[in-house]
DNA sequence: TGTATAACATACCGATCAGTAATTTATTTT
DNA sequence: AAAATAAATTACTGATCGGTATGTTATACA
């Protein structure tokens, strides 16, 4: 007995996801998402709250698509060695090659909300520990294979992997030379030999 | 032939970038500012222009604090491995002690405004660059001495010692547990023995 | 000591902010 | 088809934004 919704919810989100990534929470204005979005205001709140609510909404779609996405690159290769190099790898090529680098989202919202917000500080600190344990799965995978040497400790690498990525991918945001990205990742993934 | 400023450049630029280090640049208003550098408007325009004129101004001693501040926990130790570890140590309790964690003011930049202003890219790159050699010149002197071994990478090490710092202190941001933390550094480290 | 000048304080500017009240339009159910 | 209801649209709210015009006060120099 009434109308029925003309935008779809999971598009329009995705539209909010993409522009709260590349601008960040405070600098993206209910403006910028109307427009962006092709959705009145009232629109967004009846459908998604207030803009705090849109934001986490965004973020945890975004954790949904970037675990799933590090799953299937991690699971493209048999060899663990080279799907954590192809995985390196891809943060600094794909960076490179176009204005703005926006980086992940998690990480970008870690740095300017979670500080400042604890439902944030959980949201992203849950999902560094989910793609620790994925990490930490696929080393053990590399384990079982014989391809890792067995005295590697897979709980201390994944970790360590973990925060590689993370500076690796902040680090790409200030675009430093290709040579120095890729010398900076070497040692990390000889951590693998 | 004129009135004499009565307060001290330093000390409000120094409360300025405190105030810009623990909000970000888009979060703090100019309200704050006044507030919190107890100068009113239009002395905090003609002393340091507008506002991100003051927020560079505000980075720029941020780092040379930082870069100060390294050099010296670095020379503090004769071991060049006990020096990063208690670098890296220094980064986990630190953070833990008080709310919000404000982390790097340099990495909070190259993670807001570096990847849309060009300004910032630059100021941000060289900072890492800076302190790439800071950890490059530790590392060869740990060679020098014959305390490290003398296959070492210095170059590549630095790098990868900066790109885990990096993600170390973003990481830290989400308040990770202390073991989740001290887990993630332990292979970093090993790479000095 | 008077005058020029710059730092001070107050008050204001138009623009934009997040959020909403009021109205119109469309659709489902009775 | 009529009534009920929710979505869409328009236009608006008070608050706050970054930045500045204006007037006042203090100090250095002639």
């Amino acid at each position: 007995m009434a109308r029925t919704r003309e935008f779809d919810e999971q598009k329009v989100l995705d539209a909010a996801m993409r522009l709260f990534w590349e601008k960040g929470y405070e600098a993206t204005s209910l403006s910028d998402l109307t427009a962006a979005m092709g959705v009145q205001r009232p629109s967004i709140y009846s459908a998604f709250g207030d803009k705090k609510e849109l934001f986490e909404a965004a973020l945890r779609k975004y954790n949904q698509l970037h675990a799933a996405s590090i799953r299937t690159k991690l699971k493209k290769f048999s060899s663990v060695k080279q799907a954590f190099r192809s995985l390196f790898e891809g943060i600094i090529t794909k960076a490179g090659d176009s204005r703005p680098d926006i980086g992940c989202f998690c990480i970008n919202t870690m740095v300017e909300l979670a500080p400042h917000d604890p439902k944030f500080e959980v949201l992203t600190r849950e999902h560094q520990l989910y793609l620790a344990s994925v990490f930490q799965e696929t080393i053990e995978r590399g384990l079982e294979s014989g391809e890792l040497r067995p005295d590697i400790q897979a709980e201390d690498l994944a970790k360590n992997l973990v925060v590689s990525m993370i500076g690796l991918t902040v680090m790409m945001k200030s675009r430093p030379e290709q040579l120095f990205a890729e010398q900076s990742i070497a040692l990390t993934l000889s951590l693998l030999d």
